[in-house]
Order: C-alpha cells, then sequence, then structure tokens
DNA sequence: GACCCGTGGCG
DNA sequence: TCGCCAAGGGT
C-alpha cells in the first residue's frame, strides 16, 4: 500500500490543477464555497462564479447580511439553485451560531445546510487537515478499478466503499490529506468515466480493472431525463427571475398571450425562451408552485421574485 | 433505496 | 444528434 501512496501522490505533486481554492491562503469558507459549487458542477464552469463570489462575500457573515435572492441571483448558471439558498443558510448559521467561523470537524460541519458526507469530510480535510475519509464520485470510481476491478462504483454509495475508503487512508493526518486530494485528482484527470487514459496512469500496472482485461460495467446506468420535464422548466423559470430586477407579474407565467413584450430585453427573453419549452398552463404552474415551496421564489405586491 | 433537483460541454 | 456526465444533498 505504501508503494500506492506514493505512486498516486507522486502524479499529484506534479500534475495537479492550479485552482484558487486550493491555494494555502484560501480561507476555510472559500473552501466550502468551492465544494458546494462543485457539486455535480464541472470546475471550469465554478471558477469564475467562485471568484466573483470570494471578492463580493470574503467572510460567511457578509453574505448572511443579503437577503438569500442575491447568492441565487449571483449562482448565475451554475445549476441546482437550491445550493445556493443554502449556502445563504449555512453562512447564517456560521455568522450566529459559530462567531462567523467555520466550524473544523467533521460531525459539526455535517450540522450546516447543504452540507453532506462527502463535503464536510472535504472542508474537514482540505480547510482544516483533519483526517477524514473524503468518498466522492472519482474516488469510489478509482476504488472501484484500481481495487474492486470494476468498471463503474455501484449505483449508490455502500458500507463496503466506505470501508475502504478508511483502510486506505493513511494514518497521518497531512498524508491523508494529500492522499484524498490525489485519489480526486486522478480520477478527475485519468481514471475517467468515459475513456480512462490508462496510459498517463501512475498506478495502471496495480489495477485490478486493467489485470481483469478491463471488462464492461455489470449495470447501466439510467440517465435523467431533462427535455419536456418539470425540471426543465423551473430552469426557465429562475431565468426569468434572475434576469428580473423587479417582480414578475405572476400573469407572464400562465402563458404567450400574455405581452412578453412588455418586458423588454433579457427579461423578455427568458420569458419567451420559457414559454416556447412549457408544454401549457399547468406545467408552468406545477414549475412555480414547486419553485415557492422550495423557497427559491417569493410572491412581492409586484409579482414573483426572488427570495 | 428511490426519486427529485439545473446546466452545458463533449464523445 | 443526443445521451452521458460533473468534487451531492435532501426527502
Amino acid at each position: 500500500m505504501r508503494d500506492l501512496h506514493r505512486a498516486v501522490v507522486g502524479w499529484f505533486a506534479d500534475e495537479a490543477r492550479d485552482l484558487p481554492w486550493r491555494d494555502p491562503a484560501c480561507s476555510p469558507w472559500g473552501i466550502l464555497v468551492s465544494e458546494v459549487m462543485l457539486q455535480q458542477t464541472p470546475v471550469v464552469r465554478v471558477l469564475p462564479v467562485w471568484r466573483e463570489w470570494m471578492e463580493r462575500w470574503p467572510h460567511p457573515a457578509d453574505l448572511a447580511a443579503e437577503p438569500a435572492g442575491e447568492a441565487v441571483r449571483a449562482w448565475g448558471r451554475l445549476g441546482y439553485p437550491r445550493r445556493a439558498l443554502r449556502l445563504h443558510a449555512a453562512a447564517a448559521v456560521i455568522a450566529r451560531e459559530h462567531d462567523g467561523e467555520l466550524p473544523d470537524t467533521e460531525e459539526s460541519l455535517l450540522g450546516l445546510p447543504g452540507v453532506g458526507g462527502y463535503t464536510a469530510a472535504a472542508v474537514a480535510a482540505f480547510a482544516f487537515g483533519r483526517r477524514a475519509a473524503v468518498v466522492d464520485t472519482n474516488i469510489r470510481r478509482v476504488h472501484a478499478r484500481l481495487v474492486g476491478g470494476e468498471a463503474l462504483p455501484a449505483p449508490s454509495l455502500t458500507a463496503d466503499e466506505r470501508r475502504l475508503a478508511g483502510e486506505l487512508l493513511p494514518d497521518d493526518d497531512a498524508a491523508s490529506v494529500r492522499w484524498n486530494a490525489a485519489v480526486m485528482e486522478l480520477g478527475a484527470l485519468v481514471c475517467t468515466a468515459r475513456s480512462p487514459r490508462c496510459d498517463a496512469c501512475p498506478v495502471a500496472g496495480a489495477c485490478a480493472w486493467r489485470a481483469a482485461g478491463e471488462p464492461p460495467p455489470s449495470y447501466v446506468p439510467k440517465g435523467q431525463a431533462w427535455h419536456g420535464t418539470d425540471r426543465q422548466v423551473r430552469g426557465a423559470v429562475m431565468a426569468v427571475l434572475r434576469a428580473a430586477s423587479r417582480p414578475v407579474p405572476r400573469g407572464f407565467f400562465d402563458g404567450p398571450t400574455n405581452a412578453d413584450a412588455a418586458h423588454s430585453g433579457s427579461v423578455g427573453i427568458e420569458l419567451a425562451r420559457l414559454h416556447a419549452l412549457a408544454a401549457g398552463p399547468e406545467q408552468l404552474e406545477r414549475a412555480v408552485a414547486g419553485l415557492l415551496a422550495d423557497g427559491l421564489a417569493v410572491e412581492r405586491p409586484g409579482g414573483l421574485a426572488l427570495p
């Protein structure tokens, strides 16, 4: 196992991407923001938005002092805007209950909105240097191939995977942090889901999946439907609200019979997109109701708006 | 465990 | 072109 660690960490030292949240000067808050933004969103799309957030809200209290809608608007098109809402809620908890400083243990981090098992471990490790088993999709895939001999990890995280991650984790704090980051990076750059670059892999010689002749996945991942779904319409409604600087009358969401032209510029464009997309008034109503229930939209005197 | 939640780039 | 995929979390 020593050889495995040395090979992967050595590779990481040479090939790691120079990401701003890996700067030793990056604050724990900056690392938390990056981790939440990176949930299901590629690095290249996160970078510019993360920089804006750090400049605008360098401390949790700065974000907590603003309406949640500002976080949602600044989230832009990263997707899953409820993450912005939860990050804002987390900032409020940190400001109110932790004197504005991030808690530094996995257990306490887990108490923050939007922070689950992965993010709590990642922040404990990368922001505070603690020994924590980080298990994300990259690490799961590397473990599945390298140790399990399978093309892909199980559909959902299993107890066996948690146990394996703990067993592979070096005892030393600093070494464990490097190991977590290195395996994650290996999965992101080399041991990728679709076409792994085994020729560039530092541990190809030890890979159980290669040794087994690279067998195909034992199951077929079910793709998530998108075209024509309520999710797509919710996204289009959110685009309208982000573009609007004042409440948008509810009637404008009911259908294209209303004067889209009443809103000029980007709001009008997003309204037209929404109306072209929605299957009918019932789907629009369903989408709006869902957003209201989730707190991503609120009723204002003039209509619908960000919270 | 099943299901829901956005978005855009790439093979 | 179109399905797959990306540093998950909550219910």
